[in-house]
DNA sequence: GGCACATGCCAAAGATTATTGGCAGGTGCC
DNA sequence: GGCACCTGCCAATAATCTTTGGCATGTGCC
């Protein structure tokens, strides 16, 4: 994932994802590894919904995918991992974005 | 600026001041040129009052700059423009700039 | 003076996020 | 069965962000 694949709402909304402590230090923790969900609700000290609302946000921007396994001992786990990504941005990569964006009242007056 | 001049809180904090469609358009719109507030808040077609807004955000992130100038005609008018800046992000540099993070409630149990 | 243009600020309402606690379901094991 | 572990979801509150409209300031000019 790059920056310029994506359109300007969908920056935004990785950037509005991205922009949270919480979701920061996940995807932190994730980056050293896949892991699932009470146990990296354990690492990271804080409760499982509030977790688990934070990584359904990561995924649907993207930032991360999970899958679900049955452990050896059928439980079910749901293993969370990083989505790579690089994203470069300058003034004119926003430029850029802001040229695609859906805009919510509409400024456009010149042609 | 770049990615690592910024602590984990400063990063939140710009990462959450580039994740709106206006203050993005803003920045897309001084990328190409210094301008003041009411020409500015014309050619983006919004109020005033909100770029106002918008724009002490952004400098209060250190995105763009502020300078109030004195037209020939004696007109107060403050011009802003751009801060350059790269940020490169990618999984490792947020688990980088995770680490500095001030914990809001702390997760911090082993040393 | 009245008009056009520039600035700044504020209070209030509306919309969106963040967070908690509880309750649901499922599995294996003593 | 009771306990420990896994998952998912929801309703309610708290905290923040966004946006509007108005009012106050100042300038030059006819």
């Amino acid at each position: 994932m790059q920056t310029d694949d994506l359109s300007g709402d969908e920056l935004v909304q990785v950037l509005a994802t991205l922009a949270n402590p919480h979701r920061m230090r996940v995807l932190a923790a994730l980056a050293g590894g896949r892991n699932y969900v009470s146990q990296l609700a354990r690492e990271l000290g804080i409760s499982r919904a509030l977790l688990q609302v934070h990584l359904k946000r990561l995924e649907k921007a993207g930032l991360v995918s999970a899958t679900l396994e049955l452990s050896e001992d059928g439980k079910a786990m749901k293993f969370y991992e990083v989505t790579p990504f690089v994203l470069h941005l300058t003034p004119q990569a926003l430029a850029g974005a802001a040229r695609t964006l859906t805009t919510p009242n509409d400024a456009e007056k010149d042609s």
